[in-house]
DNA sequence: GTTAGCAGTTACCAAAAGGATAGTGCTATA
DNA sequence: TATAGCACTATCCTTTTGGTAACTGCTAAC
């Protein structure tokens, strides 16, 4: 039987699974090294909600600006710029009266939903863990 | 029919459909702030690393150190506290000579997996995007 | 009796990330 | 004519993160 990396429960196809068919049985460096190329890509606080914010229909800089809480002119204008050497997001400048920036997704981007579903999970569940699952209001707002 | 959160293909089960079922369907701030809620906790270069090596049965400090390729000390001690911190790694002291200590998974740290099952999913196939698959030799190195 | 390993800590420092505030040139609206 | 919005950039500053090196007290092995 299969299990999966953190317990001993029973799995699809898991990365001990995977790491076992490598041959590596001991250190399985091999998984740590995908998982770190992983972060090396979203890490951060901003990468993901930018991606969340964008496929949401937020197109323009002061939109995506105006969606994710606390975040500034110039923390956007640089991640944007790593996601867009990361393949992850398009920047088209349209030729109009004035000229307007648009922001959208490459299809590329779309390979990250299976972990932005992680972890909204985790997330949500994270939170009910730490605060009981009334205090939603306690939640802070968009615009103060 | 339900859509993924970056693209329109089915899914079963989605954070777009959960977001929808809060009532919000315009800027879903709702999931932006779980993501974000999950990435202050596994956030860094080295939470999960040291999750998944300690997973793979390392317990001890040293032997931790030795398996996550550039890591030192300092680093380690600190991350190591602030996962007991949260909850996620145990630390536990042994009276024996001399004394040992070993860091072990909480059951919570389980509930993670899912997270790192699809990091690992996808840094595996974002490096073979980036090089070709057939540069696995040029893999950075445990021990130098 | 010297070396090596264990489980760290301390001090110092550099780089990266992030926050606050202001300002650019442009245009559309009141 | 003044205000506001757009898409940023610039400057300054603080915090966080990470890297180097040395050092602690302890014990076991050579």
């Amino acid at each position: 039987m299969v299990t999966g990396i953190l317990t001993d429960q029973p799995m699809e196809l898991t990365v001990k699974e995977k790491c076992m068919e490598k041959g590596d049985h001991k250190d399985c460096l091999g998984v740590i090294m995908p998982v770190r190329d992983a972060l090396d890509v979203i890490n951060g606080k901003w990468k993901l909600p930018i991606i969340i914010a964008i496929s949401r229909g937020h197109k323009r800089f002061r939109d995506i600006e105006r969606n994710i809480p606390k975040i500034t002119s110039k923390v956007l204008s640089k991640e944007l710029k790593d996601l867009e050497a990361h393949k992850l997001v398009k920047r088209s400048v349209f030729d109009s009266q004035p000229v307007t920036v648009e922001y959208t997704l490459t299809p590329y981007a779309a390979t990250l939903n299976p972990v932005i579903d992680a972890l909204f999970a985790w997330g949500t569940q994270h939170r009910k863990t730490i605060f009981g699952s009334a205090e939603v209001a306690e939640m802070p707002v968009m615009q103060e």
